[in-house]
DNA sequence: CCAAAAGTGTTAAACGTACACCCATGT
DNA sequence: ACATGGGTGTACGTTTAACACTTTTGG
């Protein structure tokens, strides 16, 4: 089995060239049909999903390396990253049990160190500028609705929770809209990714009217046409005015 | 050199036992005569000082290992402990100069990694029932003040920076004031105390009117007494309700 | 013409902020 | 008696929260 050998030469060069005992984890967050998706992988030759995740260099920041394993992993580029927590419970995984799920053959399990310390990091990203792409360990790659995961490898499901947790803890300090949103979006497409996000439902007239306050977003003449109801009116991020409400922290959401 | 024997059983012991390559950096405060305060060690035979630190056990949870540290190294126990930061900037100190400022012979040296990733917790104590005290890698062990350290070995000012950013953000969610203060404090002091972290001035009215409102403290019938002029009321916390509030959120400090 | 989503304004309550004087105490 | 820090209330402006009806559109 080709796959095999990779796995081995994969692990192989890990241990050459890599931090031991450490890696990183990419929780990558987009939006899209009023929902809330995290992106994840699957296997090879199996049914189990996880989060990308990799090594370090040693010869490399721990920042650089989440965005070169995002990029390599999912052909993510250049992107809003933030590391939110280190993971360094003495037994987040069984290596046997992640061995036998993943059909390692003990060769490439034993390379696999018997415990991990994990940092953490979460990624905002435009859902629409994405194209999902599977790596060489992975078959499959797609977006999930965080309210609707599967059992996931290792503890990442746990990882999620505490990177949603920061998100909504920093909703109000972090660019969440400008990073989620494609370049033009409706008032009530923002509401939902805040809502979401949240996990509460919002009074239109009094989102609107705070979000609108902020100065931070502009109304394009245009509006969207083609669904059905009534057209609703594109916005658009004033960037600069974003940045500059972020700097002095105005962006409070309660 | 007896000194130089422990050094070097001290790191054949950590290479042996601990996770490679990775440490624990304490940021350790503590509030007294209305100064924010961080506990710092002084490696023996030198003037340099440094954050207390450590290394990990291969089969110890990094949460676990940084109270063992923060026991081992300062004599502190069980206290409010929060991870805030993974530092992982792959040149975050230079290890010649290191080991020319700690004094330490070549072997001792050689133990030392040539990059450590270290994970950041900050702790906020009860001044008062603190007594620092030096471990066999130090000669002392003492209280400074935050706007006024000195120059630090590795990056433990910026350690510091990125921990008291970190409280001042957390103001709002953490129970600063339960952990920083003794148990009976006045009001004046509880003021200071916020003064002191969010660096600005806070009318008394205004401040002693909101935190009476969150309904977390209560005054008691006692008065400080024996200081010069008017006696302050003393006040304490109410814990449950304290903890009650925090997980509301409803201690925001504007 | 109907169903469904978009859009919008007013009012009351809560909260934040600015501001100044008297009081208690030890020396 | 006095110097010094402790203690307290009011008034104004801003922000939040609650609330419902009309408009637009495609089918």
């Amino acid at each position: 089995m080709d796959y095999q050998k990779q796995l081995q030469n994969y692990f192989a060069e890990a241990d050459e060239n890599c931090l031991p005992g450490l890696s990183i984890d990419c929780v990558i967050f987009g939006f899209s049909n009023n929902q809330l998706k995290v992106l994840l992988l699957r296997w090879k030759y199996t049914e189990e999903w996880g989060l990308p995740g990799g090594f370090i260099y040693k010869t490399e920041s721990v920042d650089v390396a989440a965005q070169r394993i995002l990029k390599e992993r999912t052909g993510i580029n250049k992107l809003f990253l933030q590391q939110f927590h280190t993971f360094g419970d003495d037994v987040r995984y069984n290596r046997e049990e992640i061995s036998r799920k993943l059909h390692w053959p003990d060769p490439a399990t034993r390379r696999w160190p018997n415990r991990t310390v994990s940092i953490g990091y979460f990624a905002l990203v435009d859902f629409s500028k994405v194209t999902p792409t599977a790596d060489f360990l992975t078959d499959e790659c797609r977006w999930w609705d965080v309210e609707n995961l599967p059992s996931l490898l290792f503890d990442h499901n746990h990882v999620i929770e505490v990177a949603l947790k920061t998100l909504r803890v920093q909703l109000s300090w972090q660019p969440v809209g400008y990073n989620l949103l494609p370049e033009k979006f409706t008032m009530p497409e923002l509401q939902r990714l805040y809502e979401t996000i949240l996990n509460r439902p919002l009074d239109p007239r009094n989102f609107s009217k705070k979000m609108r306050a902020l100065g931070i977003i502009e109304r394009l003449e245009e509006q969207r046409r083609g669904g059905a109801y009534k057209s609703p009116y594109l916005f658009r991020f004033d960037k600069e005015k974003y940045k500059k409400a972020l700097k002095e922290g105005n962006l409070a959401f309660s």
